[in-house]
DNA sequence: TTGAACATGTAAACGGTTACATGATTTA
DNA sequence: TAAATCATGTAACCGTTTACATGTTCAA
């Protein structure tokens, strides 16, 4: 089964409901989805100019002072794809963690060495969650209840915590093991 | 900073202990670390001749009958560029959920799209978790105690269904979140 | 006036996957 | 004797990232 380009549909989905210049979706990836779906501007613009030339986006250019932005706008043609995508199931990608490796190759080093490692992970879990739980509290009650995004953002915003809690439950397991 | 190629690093770590041909290392990934770490033949192959003309491994043809097999042996080279790595702290890759893309833009679709991709993500985390059970039931028990493997062994295992655990606990929760 | 953030883009390099190619051995 | 598994490899393609390139606007 080839892989194929999944960069346009996160794009698309970001200028669904209303238009929004590359750095902007730049922007809002960083902010919203950064912990699931990361793009470079490097893969971001490009794809922008190709979806232009298969028409599912259309561009114009807005002026404040001398600074122009392009404005990108997603087409009927653009919305068909992409709610097409939608129906389609969801695929998993190849997962890659690092210190599960190293972990598991950690008979080849000393006990100290894997401690390190842990502890190191314990410590950014720990960040990694409060900064979840900061959005939580702080950013989703501004969000209007009748906007029909808000439940979706809980939900994976919750699900960042979640994996982070679950993995420093598991991170402080496995550092007693060691020790013990 | 630039990306470095981690894939030698996982294949001088499965030859670290005992020498083994390309296509053990293939099918010990795939039994042992593929919830977490995977290679492709054509990544594995091309990655050992590489590692040879680095000095890093050494092989030899060995035969069972007319079929030969090209054993790969870690050199003293390769065990200090590997035992380098491991000293060195994981990095965080970045994570690409399809599923959680999809519902972080549910409002572009319809409760039914919604559920089902949920629905077909909790079965297939139930499965996983059930899947990895089975090797920690069945399997690590035949393990001897005084193997030094087992520690880790148990600890990415215990990962990968404390993983799924905090997935199927999050899908119903979201699961009920829709349907109320 | 300097640095941060806004804003858009390209070229080259790299890493990984798919598809292709080949043939031996074992098991049903 | 056919299918599955063992076993090794290459070429082409694709997607992504890094590094480069350029200039504006605003706030401290």
């Amino acid at each position: 089964m080839k892989k194929i380009n999944k960069t346009r549909y996160a794009i698309l989905g970001m200028i669904f409901e209303k238009p929004r210049s590359g750095y902007e979706i730049k922007q809002i990836m960083l902010s919203s989805t950064s912990n699931f779906w990361q793009e470079s501007d490097a893969s971001i613009y490009p794809m922008l100019k190709i979806l232009e030339k298969e028409k599912c986006v259309e561009s114009k250019v807005e002026y404040t002072g001398k600074r122009g932005r392009k404005i990108f706008k997603i087409t009927s043609l653009g919305k068909k794809k992409f709610s097409s995508w939608m129906e389609y199931p969801a695929e998993t990608e190849t997962r890659r963690d690092e210190l599960l490796l190293k972990l598991f190759f950690g008979a080849t080093t000393t006990t100290k060495n894997n401690l390190i490692h842990l502890k190191r992970h314990l410590d950014m879990c720990i960040n990694e969650k409060r900064k979840f739980e900061k959005i939580q509290n702080v950013f989703l009650p501004q969000i209007k209840e009748n906007n029909p995004n808000k439940i979706f953002w809980e939900m994976t915003l919750e699900n960042g915590i979640m994996y982070f809690e679950s993995e420093i439950k598991w991170t402080k397991q496995c550092i007693k093991k060691m020790e013990g």
